[in-house]
DNA sequence: CTGTCCATGTAAGGCGTTACATGATTGT
DNA sequence: ACAATCATGTAACGCCTTACATGGACAG
Protein backbone atom coordinates (compact mmCIF):
# COMPACT_ATOMS: atom_id res chain seq x y z
CA UNK A 1 0.00 0.00 0.00
CA UNK A 2 2.98 2.40 0.05
CA UNK A 3 2.91 3.77 -3.29
CA UNK A 4 -0.76 4.43 -2.91
CA UNK A 5 -0.27 6.21 0.20
CA UNK A 6 2.55 7.89 -1.04
CA UNK A 7 0.38 9.25 -3.91
CA UNK A 8 -2.24 10.47 -1.50
CA UNK A 9 0.96 11.91 0.39
CA UNK A 10 1.44 14.36 -2.65
CA UNK A 11 -2.26 14.66 -3.79
CA UNK A 12 -2.03 16.48 -0.16
CA UNK A 13 -0.29 19.40 -1.25
CA UNK A 14 -2.17 20.06 -4.37
CA UNK A 15 -3.97 18.38 -7.00
CA UNK A 16 -2.37 16.68 -10.17
CA UNK A 17 -2.64 14.57 -12.90
CA UNK A 18 -0.93 11.33 -13.48
CA UNK A 19 2.47 12.89 -15.66
CA UNK A 20 2.78 15.58 -12.72
CA UNK A 21 2.78 12.76 -9.98
CA UNK A 22 5.23 10.95 -12.00
CA UNK A 23 7.83 13.59 -12.12
CA UNK A 24 7.53 14.74 -8.46
CA UNK A 25 8.32 10.97 -8.14
CA UNK A 26 11.42 11.07 -10.31
CA UNK A 27 12.63 14.46 -8.46
CA UNK A 28 11.81 13.74 -5.10
CA UNK A 29 11.51 10.10 -3.57
CA UNK A 30 12.98 7.92 -6.58
CA UNK A 31 15.86 6.97 -3.95
CA UNK A 32 13.73 5.30 -1.31
CA UNK A 33 10.80 4.35 -3.76
CA UNK A 34 10.87 4.33 -7.50
CA UNK A 35 7.64 4.26 -9.01
CA UNK A 36 6.88 4.23 -12.93
CA UNK A 37 4.20 5.83 -15.02
CA UNK A 38 1.77 2.39 -15.65
CA UNK A 39 2.04 2.09 -11.46
CA UNK A 40 0.55 5.67 -10.95
CA UNK A 41 -2.18 5.02 -13.32
CA UNK A 42 -3.22 2.14 -11.71
CA UNK A 43 -3.02 2.95 -8.32
CA UNK A 44 -4.82 6.49 -9.02
CA UNK A 45 -7.63 4.25 -10.75
CA UNK A 46 -7.80 2.23 -7.50
CA UNK A 47 -7.94 5.43 -5.66
CA UNK A 48 -10.76 6.95 -7.36
CA UNK A 49 -12.22 3.54 -6.91
CA UNK A 50 -12.11 3.78 -3.48
CA UNK A 51 -13.05 6.80 -3.12
CA UNK A 52 -9.96 8.08 -1.32
CA UNK A 53 -9.27 10.69 -4.89
CA UNK A 54 -11.61 12.02 -6.91
CA UNK A 55 -10.97 13.26 -10.83
CA UNK A 56 -11.58 16.40 -12.59
CA UNK A 57 -11.16 16.32 -16.24
CA UNK A 58 -9.92 19.75 -17.18
CA UNK A 59 -10.99 19.74 -20.89
CA UNK A 60 -9.05 22.08 -22.94
CA UNK A 61 -9.72 23.53 -26.40
CA UNK A 62 -5.96 22.76 -28.21
CA UNK A 63 -5.08 19.94 -26.28
CA UNK A 64 -6.05 16.54 -25.11
CA UNK A 65 -7.80 16.26 -21.84
CA UNK A 66 -5.91 16.30 -18.87
CA UNK A 67 -7.27 14.65 -15.48
CA UNK A 68 -6.46 16.29 -12.18
CA UNK A 69 -6.82 14.37 -9.34
CA UNK A 70 -8.16 15.71 -5.85
CA UNK A 71 -7.41 13.82 -2.68
CA UNK A 72 -10.88 13.44 -0.57
CA UNK A 73 -11.75 13.86 3.19
CA UNK A 74 -11.18 9.95 3.41
CA UNK A 75 -8.15 9.83 1.49
CA UNK A 76 -7.17 12.63 3.81
CA UNK A 77 -7.93 10.84 6.79
CA UNK A 78 -6.18 7.40 5.18
CA UNK A 79 -3.45 9.19 4.39
CA UNK A 80 -2.83 10.46 8.11
CA UNK A 81 -3.59 6.90 9.34
CA UNK A 82 -1.27 5.28 7.64
CA UNK A 83 1.91 7.57 7.77
CA UNK A 84 1.74 8.12 11.69
CA UNK A 85 1.08 4.11 12.17
CA UNK A 86 4.50 1.83 13.26
CA UNK A 87 5.12 -0.45 9.83
CA UNK A 88 6.29 -4.10 10.31
CA UNK A 89 9.63 -5.08 9.94
CA UNK A 90 10.69 -4.55 6.65
CA UNK A 91 12.47 -7.53 4.36
CA UNK A 92 15.71 -6.47 3.25
CA UNK A 93 16.35 -7.87 -0.63
CA UNK A 94 20.06 -7.09 -2.37
CA UNK A 95 21.09 -9.25 -4.94
CA UNK A 96 25.05 -8.07 -4.89
CA UNK A 97 24.86 -9.75 -1.57
CA UNK A 98 23.77 -13.14 -2.99
CA UNK A 99 27.28 -12.53 -5.14
CA UNK A 100 29.39 -12.08 -2.06
CA UNK A 101 27.74 -14.87 -0.43
CA UNK A 102 28.99 -17.30 -2.62
CA UNK A 103 32.30 -15.51 -3.39
CA UNK A 104 34.40 -18.53 -2.95
CA UNK A 105 32.68 -19.78 -6.07
CA UNK A 106 34.88 -16.90 -7.76
CA UNK A 107 38.62 -16.09 -8.42
CA UNK A 108 40.49 -12.91 -6.43
CA UNK A 109 40.27 -11.55 -10.11
CA UNK A 110 36.44 -12.19 -10.44
CA UNK A 111 35.87 -11.11 -7.23
CA UNK A 112 37.73 -8.09 -7.31
CA UNK A 113 36.47 -6.72 -10.67
CA UNK A 114 33.10 -7.39 -9.08
CA UNK A 115 33.09 -5.44 -6.34
CA UNK A 116 35.18 -2.14 -8.48
CA UNK A 117 32.23 -2.72 -10.30
CA UNK A 118 30.08 -1.80 -7.21
CA UNK A 119 32.39 0.96 -6.22
CA UNK A 120 32.06 2.37 -9.13
CA UNK A 121 28.04 2.64 -8.25
CA UNK A 122 28.38 3.45 -5.42
CA UNK A 123 30.22 6.27 -5.75
CA UNK A 124 28.22 7.82 -8.72
CA UNK A 125 25.31 7.44 -6.28
CA UNK A 126 27.17 9.73 -3.41
CA UNK A 127 27.85 12.22 -6.05
CA UNK A 128 24.33 12.45 -6.83
CA UNK A 129 23.40 12.43 -3.33
CA UNK A 130 26.11 15.26 -2.26
CA UNK A 131 24.67 17.27 -5.47
CA UNK A 132 21.35 17.18 -4.22
CA UNK A 133 22.09 17.63 -0.67
CA UNK A 134 24.30 21.00 -1.45
CA UNK A 135 21.10 22.19 -3.46
CA UNK A 136 18.50 21.60 -0.62
CA UNK A 137 20.53 23.08 2.07
CA UNK A 138 20.63 26.14 0.02
CA UNK A 139 16.46 25.87 -0.63
CA UNK A 140 16.43 25.22 3.00
CA UNK A 141 18.40 28.57 4.09
CA UNK A 142 15.48 30.84 2.58
CA UNK A 143 13.31 28.91 5.00
CA UNK A 144 12.66 27.78 8.35
CA UNK A 145 11.20 25.27 10.83
CA UNK A 146 9.97 22.00 10.18
CA UNK A 147 8.69 22.60 6.28
CA UNK A 148 8.62 19.77 3.72
CA UNK A 149 11.76 20.61 2.58
CA UNK A 150 13.25 19.69 5.80
CA UNK A 151 11.43 15.88 5.86
CA UNK A 152 13.40 15.52 2.26
CA UNK A 153 16.19 16.76 3.44
CA UNK A 154 15.97 14.17 6.55
CA UNK A 155 15.62 10.93 3.53
CA UNK A 156 18.76 12.05 1.74
CA UNK A 157 20.35 11.98 4.61
CA UNK A 158 19.55 8.64 5.32
CA UNK A 159 20.82 7.94 1.54
CA UNK A 160 24.08 9.67 2.51
CA UNK A 161 24.53 8.03 5.75
CA UNK A 162 24.06 4.33 4.27
CA UNK A 163 25.43 5.05 0.94
CA UNK A 164 28.76 5.72 3.08
CA UNK A 165 28.75 2.92 5.44
CA UNK A 166 28.39 0.88 2.45
CA UNK A 167 31.31 2.52 0.53
CA UNK A 168 33.46 1.82 3.94
CA UNK A 169 32.46 -2.14 3.44
CA UNK A 170 33.30 -1.92 -0.14
CA UNK A 171 36.51 -0.75 0.50
CA UNK A 172 37.66 -2.65 3.43
CA UNK A 173 36.67 -5.84 1.16
CA UNK A 174 38.91 -4.65 -1.64
CA UNK A 175 41.67 -4.31 0.98
CA UNK A 176 41.44 -7.49 2.49
CA UNK A 177 41.04 -9.10 -0.66
CA UNK A 178 43.47 -7.52 -2.73
CA UNK A 179 46.10 -8.47 0.66
CA UNK A 180 45.16 -11.64 1.23
CA UNK A 181 44.26 -11.25 4.77
CA UNK A 182 41.06 -12.80 5.60
CA UNK A 183 39.69 -11.13 8.53
CA UNK A 184 36.46 -10.18 9.80
CA UNK A 185 36.71 -6.61 10.91
CA UNK A 186 37.23 -5.78 14.67
CA UNK A 187 34.85 -4.39 16.64
CA UNK A 188 35.90 -0.73 16.27
CA UNK A 189 35.74 -0.76 12.60
CA UNK A 190 32.30 -2.00 12.79
CA UNK A 191 31.49 0.85 14.91
CA UNK A 192 30.22 4.40 13.32
CA UNK B 1 16.89 -14.71 -10.94
CA UNK B 2 18.07 -14.14 -8.10
CA UNK B 3 16.60 -16.58 -6.03
CA UNK B 4 17.54 -19.61 -8.84
CA UNK B 5 20.88 -18.56 -8.16
CA UNK B 6 21.16 -18.54 -4.53
CA UNK B 7 19.21 -21.95 -4.83
CA UNK B 8 22.12 -23.22 -6.81
CA UNK B 9 24.41 -21.37 -5.02
CA UNK B 10 23.61 -23.45 -1.58
CA UNK B 11 23.33 -27.17 -4.69
CA UNK B 12 26.60 -26.47 -5.21
CA UNK B 13 27.84 -27.39 -1.65
CA UNK B 14 25.85 -30.46 -1.37
CA UNK B 15 22.72 -31.78 -2.71
CA UNK B 16 19.51 -31.22 -0.26
CA UNK B 17 15.84 -31.02 -0.21
CA UNK B 18 13.47 -28.41 -0.77
CA UNK B 19 12.86 -28.18 3.26
CA UNK B 20 17.07 -28.26 3.90
CA UNK B 21 16.77 -25.15 1.90
CA UNK B 22 14.36 -23.62 3.26
CA UNK B 23 16.25 -23.90 6.47
CA UNK B 24 19.45 -23.10 5.40
CA UNK B 25 18.12 -19.42 3.59
CA UNK B 26 16.77 -18.79 6.93
CA UNK B 27 19.96 -19.51 9.01
CA UNK B 28 22.54 -17.79 6.47
CA UNK B 29 20.71 -15.32 4.02
CA UNK B 30 17.71 -14.36 5.79
CA UNK B 31 19.35 -10.96 6.08
CA UNK B 32 19.50 -10.03 2.46
CA UNK B 33 17.69 -12.46 0.63
CA UNK B 34 14.88 -14.30 2.66
CA UNK B 35 12.65 -16.48 0.76
CA UNK B 36 9.52 -18.59 1.89
CA UNK B 37 8.82 -22.18 1.19
CA UNK B 38 6.81 -21.71 -1.86
CA UNK B 39 8.89 -19.65 -3.32
CA UNK B 40 11.98 -22.34 -3.06
CA UNK B 41 9.44 -25.18 -3.99
CA UNK B 42 8.36 -23.16 -7.38
CA UNK B 43 12.00 -22.26 -8.40
CA UNK B 44 13.02 -25.87 -7.85
CA UNK B 45 10.50 -26.92 -10.17
CA UNK B 46 11.88 -24.07 -12.66
CA UNK B 47 15.52 -25.46 -12.12
CA UNK B 48 14.66 -29.17 -12.90
CA UNK B 49 12.62 -27.77 -16.27
CA UNK B 50 16.17 -25.98 -17.59
CA UNK B 51 18.09 -29.10 -15.93
CA UNK B 52 19.96 -26.92 -14.14
CA UNK B 53 19.51 -29.50 -11.15
CA UNK B 54 18.43 -32.85 -11.05
CA UNK B 55 15.46 -34.64 -8.14
CA UNK B 56 16.40 -37.53 -6.53
CA UNK B 57 13.72 -39.21 -5.26
CA UNK B 58 14.60 -40.98 -1.64
CA UNK B 59 11.87 -43.74 -1.10
CA UNK B 60 11.88 -44.55 3.00
CA UNK B 61 10.22 -47.16 4.67
CA UNK B 62 8.54 -45.07 7.27
CA UNK B 63 7.96 -42.08 6.07
CA UNK B 64 7.03 -39.77 3.35
CA UNK B 65 9.43 -39.39 0.43
CA UNK B 66 12.34 -37.33 0.44
CA UNK B 67 13.25 -35.41 -2.94
CA UNK B 68 16.79 -34.43 -2.79
CA UNK B 69 18.28 -31.75 -5.64
CA UNK B 70 21.36 -31.90 -7.47
CA UNK B 71 23.20 -29.41 -9.34
CA UNK B 72 24.21 -30.39 -12.84
CA UNK B 73 27.10 -29.31 -15.31
CA UNK B 74 25.01 -26.78 -16.22
CA UNK B 75 23.83 -25.65 -13.57
CA UNK B 76 27.53 -24.99 -12.50
CA UNK B 77 27.75 -23.07 -15.35
CA UNK B 78 25.06 -20.91 -14.95
CA UNK B 79 25.82 -20.04 -11.07
CA UNK B 80 29.42 -19.33 -12.06
CA UNK B 81 28.56 -16.88 -14.93
CA UNK B 82 25.62 -15.16 -12.53
CA UNK B 83 27.81 -14.41 -9.49
CA UNK B 84 30.28 -13.19 -11.63
CA UNK B 85 28.68 -10.75 -13.70
CA UNK B 86 28.08 -7.37 -12.28
CA UNK B 87 24.07 -6.31 -11.78
CA UNK B 88 23.01 -3.02 -12.78
CA UNK B 89 22.31 -0.45 -9.65
CA UNK B 90 19.30 -2.10 -8.02
CA UNK B 91 16.59 -0.20 -6.92
CA UNK B 92 15.48 0.52 -2.72
CA UNK B 93 12.61 0.37 -1.46
CA UNK B 94 11.55 1.58 2.25
CA UNK B 95 7.92 2.56 3.04
CA UNK B 96 9.47 4.30 6.40
CA UNK B 97 11.07 6.74 4.23
CA UNK B 98 7.93 7.70 2.55
CA UNK B 99 6.59 8.43 6.41
CA UNK B 100 9.71 10.40 7.12
CA UNK B 101 8.88 12.01 3.56
CA UNK B 102 5.44 13.44 4.74
CA UNK B 103 6.58 13.73 8.29
CA UNK B 104 4.93 17.03 7.98
CA UNK B 105 1.51 16.02 8.26
CA UNK B 106 2.10 14.54 11.67
CA UNK B 107 2.57 16.15 15.27
CA UNK B 108 5.88 16.24 17.37
CA UNK B 109 4.19 13.72 19.01
CA UNK B 110 3.51 11.46 16.42
CA UNK B 111 6.32 11.45 14.66
CA UNK B 112 8.29 11.21 17.71
CA UNK B 113 6.70 8.10 18.16
CA UNK B 114 7.17 6.51 14.97
CA UNK B 115 10.89 7.19 15.25
CA UNK B 116 11.32 5.82 18.34
CA UNK B 117 9.51 2.43 17.11
CA UNK B 118 11.93 2.35 14.36
CA UNK B 119 14.95 2.80 16.60
CA UNK B 120 13.68 -0.29 18.79
CA UNK B 121 13.77 -2.25 15.74
CA UNK B 122 16.56 -1.13 14.54
CA UNK B 123 18.42 -1.98 18.02
CA UNK B 124 16.36 -5.57 18.38
CA UNK B 125 18.53 -5.94 14.66
CA UNK B 126 21.77 -4.84 15.97
CA UNK B 127 21.76 -7.40 19.08
CA UNK B 128 20.73 -10.14 16.42
CA UNK B 129 23.93 -9.44 14.33
CA UNK B 130 26.14 -9.00 16.81
CA UNK B 131 24.88 -12.19 18.40
CA UNK B 132 25.46 -13.62 14.67
CA UNK B 133 28.69 -11.99 14.13
CA UNK B 134 30.45 -13.24 17.34
CA UNK B 135 29.36 -16.95 16.78
CA UNK B 136 30.78 -16.53 13.23
CA UNK B 137 33.91 -15.00 14.82
CA UNK B 138 34.52 -18.30 17.15
CA UNK B 139 33.90 -20.33 13.54
CA UNK B 140 36.14 -18.71 11.99
CA UNK B 141 39.06 -18.91 14.39
CA UNK B 142 39.22 -22.95 13.93
CA UNK B 143 39.37 -22.68 10.12
CA UNK B 144 41.65 -19.96 7.75
CA UNK B 145 41.97 -18.51 4.46
CA UNK B 146 38.87 -17.67 1.81
CA UNK B 147 35.93 -20.26 3.49
CA UNK B 148 32.33 -19.87 2.94
CA UNK B 149 32.59 -18.77 6.08
CA UNK B 150 34.48 -15.45 5.50
CA UNK B 151 31.98 -14.64 2.94
CA UNK B 152 29.04 -15.17 5.24
CA UNK B 153 30.86 -12.96 7.56
CA UNK B 154 31.44 -10.02 4.73
CA UNK B 155 27.75 -10.43 4.30
CA UNK B 156 27.02 -9.95 8.28
CA UNK B 157 29.50 -6.80 7.86
CA UNK B 158 27.03 -5.40 5.88
CA UNK B 159 23.93 -5.36 7.89
CA UNK B 160 26.33 -4.58 10.95
CA UNK B 161 27.22 -1.22 9.32
CA UNK B 162 24.18 -0.53 7.40
CA UNK B 163 22.58 -0.95 10.81
CA UNK B 164 24.91 1.79 12.60
CA UNK B 165 24.00 3.83 9.78
CA UNK B 166 20.91 4.08 9.99
CA UNK B 167 20.57 3.90 13.85
CA UNK B 168 22.78 6.66 13.69
CA UNK B 169 20.10 8.53 11.68
CA UNK B 170 17.33 7.75 13.64
CA UNK B 171 18.64 8.80 16.67
CA UNK B 172 20.00 12.05 15.26
CA UNK B 173 16.46 12.79 13.97
CA UNK B 174 15.11 12.67 17.67
CA UNK B 175 17.26 15.08 19.14
CA UNK B 176 16.31 17.33 16.41
CA UNK B 177 12.64 16.80 16.88
CA UNK B 178 12.92 16.95 20.59
CA UNK B 179 15.24 19.94 21.07
CA UNK B 180 13.22 21.68 17.67
CA UNK B 181 16.16 22.72 15.86
CA UNK B 182 15.45 21.87 12.32
CA UNK B 183 18.98 21.96 10.74
CA UNK B 184 20.25 19.11 8.54
CA UNK B 185 23.50 17.58 9.45
CA UNK B 186 26.37 18.48 8.60
CA UNK B 187 29.16 17.31 6.58
CA UNK B 188 31.12 16.19 9.19
CA UNK B 189 27.89 14.66 10.70
CA UNK B 190 27.53 13.28 7.74
CA UNK B 191 30.71 11.56 6.81
CA UNK B 192 31.23 7.91 8.48
C1' DC C 1 -2.57 -35.14 23.62
C1' DT C 2 -0.27 -31.19 21.99
C1' DG C 3 3.24 -29.12 19.68
C1' DT C 4 7.31 -29.29 16.89
C1' DC C 5 9.92 -31.21 13.33
C1' DC C 6 10.11 -33.45 8.92
C1' DA C 7 8.37 -32.92 4.15
C1' DT C 8 5.91 -31.36 -0.18
C1' DG C 9 3.07 -28.91 -2.61
C1' DT C 10 -1.27 -25.60 -4.71
C1' DA C 11 -4.08 -21.26 -5.22
C1' DA C 12 -5.11 -16.53 -5.22
C1' DG C 13 -3.83 -12.01 -5.12
C1' DG C 14 -0.74 -7.95 -5.03
C1' DC C 15 2.95 -5.30 -6.71
C1' DG C 16 6.50 -4.19 -10.06
C1' DT C 17 8.61 -4.33 -14.84
C1' DT C 18 8.64 -3.89 -19.76
C1' DA C 19 6.64 -3.16 -23.83
C1' DC C 20 3.04 -1.48 -26.58
C1' DA C 21 -0.23 2.20 -28.22
C1' DT C 22 -1.56 6.96 -29.42
C1' DG C 23 -1.10 11.77 -30.45
C1' DA C 24 -0.49 17.00 -29.95
C1' DT C 25 2.82 20.85 -28.98
C1' DT C 26 7.24 23.13 -28.64
C1' DG C 27 12.00 23.93 -29.46
C1' DT C 28 16.34 23.36 -32.46
C1' DA D 1 12.80 17.27 -40.00
C1' DC D 2 13.61 15.52 -35.39
C1' DA D 3 13.59 15.25 -30.59
C1' DA D 4 11.74 16.35 -26.33
C1' DT D 5 7.85 17.34 -23.57
C1' DC D 6 3.11 16.91 -22.45
C1' DA D 7 -0.39 13.36 -21.57
C1' DT D 8 -2.98 8.89 -20.78
C1' DG D 9 -3.52 4.45 -20.74
C1' DT D 10 -3.38 -1.31 -21.66
C1' DA D 11 -1.26 -6.05 -21.71
C1' DA D 12 1.68 -9.63 -20.41
C1' DC D 13 4.70 -11.49 -17.40
C1' DG D 14 7.31 -12.43 -13.16
C1' DC D 15 8.18 -12.46 -8.31
C1' DC D 16 6.61 -12.41 -3.55
C1' DT D 17 3.08 -13.14 0.09
C1' DT D 18 -0.45 -15.52 2.54
C1' DA D 19 -3.27 -19.06 3.17
C1' DC D 20 -4.64 -23.63 2.38
C1' DA D 21 -3.84 -28.73 2.25
C1' DT D 22 -1.82 -33.15 3.88
C1' DG D 23 0.41 -36.37 6.93
C1' DG D 24 4.00 -39.21 9.67
C1' DA D 25 7.44 -39.20 13.70
C1' DC D 26 8.78 -37.88 18.13
C1' DA D 27 9.18 -35.45 22.58
C1' DG D 28 7.13 -33.64 26.82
Amino acid sequence: MSLQHAILGFLSSKPMSGYDLKKIFDQSVRHFWPANQSQIYRELSRLTENGLVQQEVIQREDRLDKKLYHITAAGRDELHQWISTPLPPQDYRDPALIQVHFGSRMNDEELIALLKHELTGLEEARNQFAAMYEMYQRLLAQQQGRSDLFFSILTLEYGILTNQATLKWVRSMLERLESGVYDPLSYDELTI
